[in-house]
DNA sequence: AACCGAGGGTC
DNA sequence: GTCGCAC
DNA sequence: GTGCGACGACCCTCGGTT
């Protein structure tokens, strides 16, 4: 018997229904267990809302357009009419739920419904398939056979790769465990050696959890660090503990796995997300195949040029190229910064001590061209504050703190790493515009851009004068600095849809703008140049730390003050304006 | 040939 | 990356 | 502490339009 989608539905429906994670690890765990081989992986692959295994490099390539094609082709629904009901139902699979079974103009072909199989070798097929109209017709042909609405919901939702319900890695895990009566610790120590927790899972059905072995070139989760907001928090969390204090570099975090020697040498490089990326990085792999043995290393890849780190922008023009040209290699140069290693040389390293892993880096990359990021030792708050100004001075974005006595946690935030950032002073900013949101906030707006007062545009256009700026005078104008969701309760969304419903001025789709009435304090990390708002500036990492209903919008900060910000020591994110007159700070890195 | 928007990845 | 919410 | 969902700016690629 094979597996149908609208069982995999139905039981994803049931999942979904509630928001105890215990109650949705047993729903799943109950479908899992009554699935052959074949059918469990496609269950487990699905219910993670992907269309492909995690170590199948394959995409779909099909977004909103196509499948918005496909389904008006099987509907009979104006285009405006789809629209209208995904923004209200807040994602296209439930809005054609509803109106599935009774706006199709013909019923599907057999009428049975589809199978997991047939999922998948859509799937496949539109995976294989080149050029939009082909993409189009493997769609259309896949949900033309989606016999129920819940059936093309599911359809939709694995294509756009958001079940929506609410499970996630973390809760297939456990009910992978719970199906299969394996202990949880094990499936996430298989998971991490193989890779596809769809083949665990396979492992676990078979009672076979202890043939997996760790190969390279497969990406094993990365060990993430905790907040902490200042050395004081960060030395009442160490509570005497010896840790050591690396500096946080602004770069992309990078896993390496290499083999072999000279034309035989083999090199991945993984990112956070556990792609490859290697041909974004050509420079980083020669880097790499000079270094002897088979191992994986943890890093940071960084825009790096004699012996000095670059702000992060310097390398956005080598992300997500295909063959950077030499033009770009030779002006965006980039190098890997090494800080652990999991595996060398068949021994697999991620238990070890912190300390021990550490000496092994040292005895692979010592005095070689790939940089180890030095370490001091800190148990106090005050060698706390000293390395952490110490990374400011040197640009840096602040420091991780780690347990030296620690193995390699893959996945894991809480405990044993914690991170520290520079932070800058806020901004007191007035909201011009509401969006309403997607998903869950579908009904709010919550999603707000903010402005602050023009104050250079006069000062420039009457003064001729180089000195101090003049008391700049109204009416000054308002330009936009930003975006910003995060940081408000959903209390303050409500409260707040409701006033921007009310002192709205015009609307443009989801877009209202409003009357300036609102000032919201804007906390950041950086500020960088963009033409983006009528700024001249953007923010990175921007979030509404308060509501300030005790501000009147000309209470709110001018554009001098966000140059000023710009300009401070702390916003890193400022270009270099000296090829640095320093040498290569001899405290960033050991070994060289 | 130049431009634009969507999609997908980094932080 | 950020944050709030639910567990 | 942990997992999840809803969001920011930036930059790339790709396909369709002008």
């Amino acid at each position: 018997m094979t597996s149908t989608l609208q069982h995999f539905a139905t039981v994803n429906d049931a999942a979904a229904a509630t928001s105890k994670k215990l109650q949705k690890q047993a729903i799943l765990a109950d479908y899992f267990r009554g699935l052959p081989e074949d059918d469990l992986r496609l269950a487990v692959r699905f219910a993670a809302g992907r269309a492909f295994a995690s170590t199948d490099a394959r995409v779909l390539n099909v977004g909103w357009a196509v499948v918005g094609e496909a389904i008006l082709a099987i509907l009979s629904l104006a285009p405006a009419e789809l629209r209208k009901l995904s923004i209200a139902a807040g994602e296209v699979g439930e809005a054609i739920a509803k109106v599935w079974e009774t706006s199709r103009t013909r019923p599907p072909p057999g009428g049975d419904g589809l199978t997991l199989r047939n999922v998948a070798a859509g799937f496949d097929e539109i995976a294989r398939l080149g050029m939009r109209q082909n993409k189009l017709a493997a769609v259309h042909d896949l949900f033309r056979h989606a016999a129920t609405g819940r059936e093309a919901a599911y359809l939709a939702k694995i294509i756009f790769g958001d079940l929506r319900t609410g499970v996630q890695e973390g809760v297939l895990q456990a009910a992978v465990a719970a199906a299969f009566d394996a202990p949880l610790a094990k499936i996430q120590r298989v998971q991490l050696l193989i890779g596809d927790l769809e083949e665990v899972a396979v492992l676990a059905r078979r009672q076979d959890l202890d043939s997996a072995t760790f190969t390279l070139f497969h990406p094993i989760q990365f060990m993430l660090a905790a907040p902490q907001e200042t050395p004081a928090d960060a030395a009442a969390t160490l509570a005497g503990r010896s840790f050591v204090a690396e500096d946080k570099l602004d770069g992309i975090r990078a896993q390496i796995h290499k083999s072999g020697q000279g034309v035989a040498a083999k090199v991945a490089i993984y990112t956070r997300t556990l792609d490859r990326v290697d041909e974004s990085f050509p420079d980083v792999v020669r880097q790499i195949e000079t270094i002897a043995g088979d191992f994986l290393l943890d890093g940071e890849i960084v825009p790096y040029r004699d012996g000095q780190v670059l702000p992060f922008g310097q390398l956005q023009k080598r992300l997500g190229r295909k063959s950077p040209p030499a033009a770009i290699l030779r002006q965006n140069p980039c190098a890997f910064i090494a800080f652990d290693i999991l595996f060398r040389d068949g021994s697999l390293l991620m238990d070890e001590p912190l300390a021990a892993r550490r000496a092994q880096l040292d005895a692979l990359c010592g005095g070689t061209a790939v940089p180890i990021l030095a370490q001091v030792p800190v148990v106090t708050e005050s060698q706390i504050t000293t390395a952490f100004t110490a990374s400011r001075d040197r640009r840096n974005e602040g420091i991780i703190l780690k347990d030296s006595a620690g193995p390699y946690a893959p996945g894991r935030r809480g405990g044993l790493w914690f991170k520290l950032k520079t932070h800058l002073p806020t901004l007191d900013c007035v909201v011009t515009a509401a969006e309403t949101g997607h998903g869950k906030r579908r009904n709010s707006l919550s999603d707000y851009t903010f402005a602050v007062w023009n104050d250079e545009a006069a000062n420039t256009s009457e003064d001729s004068a180089d000195g101090p700026a003049p008391q700049s005078h109204w009416p000054l104008e308002l330009v936009n600095v930003g975006k910003a969701y995060s940081g408000v309760t959903d209390d303050e969304i409500a409260q707040l849809t409701a006033l921007f419903t009310e002192i709205t001025t015009s609307t443009d789709g989801r877009v209202r703008q409003v009357r300036p009435q609102v000032v919201l304090e804007i906390a950041f990390d950086q500020i960088q140049r963009s033409d983006r708002h009528a700024s001249g500036f953007a923010l990175r990492f921007p979030r509404i730390k308060r509501i300030r209903w005790d501000k009147r919008p000309e209470d709110a900060d001018r554009l001098s003050r966000v140059t000023e910000l710009y300009e401070s020591i702390s916003n890193f994110a400022k270009p270099t304006s000296e090829p640095s007159p320093t040498p290569a700070e001899p405290t960033l890195f050991d070994g060289m």
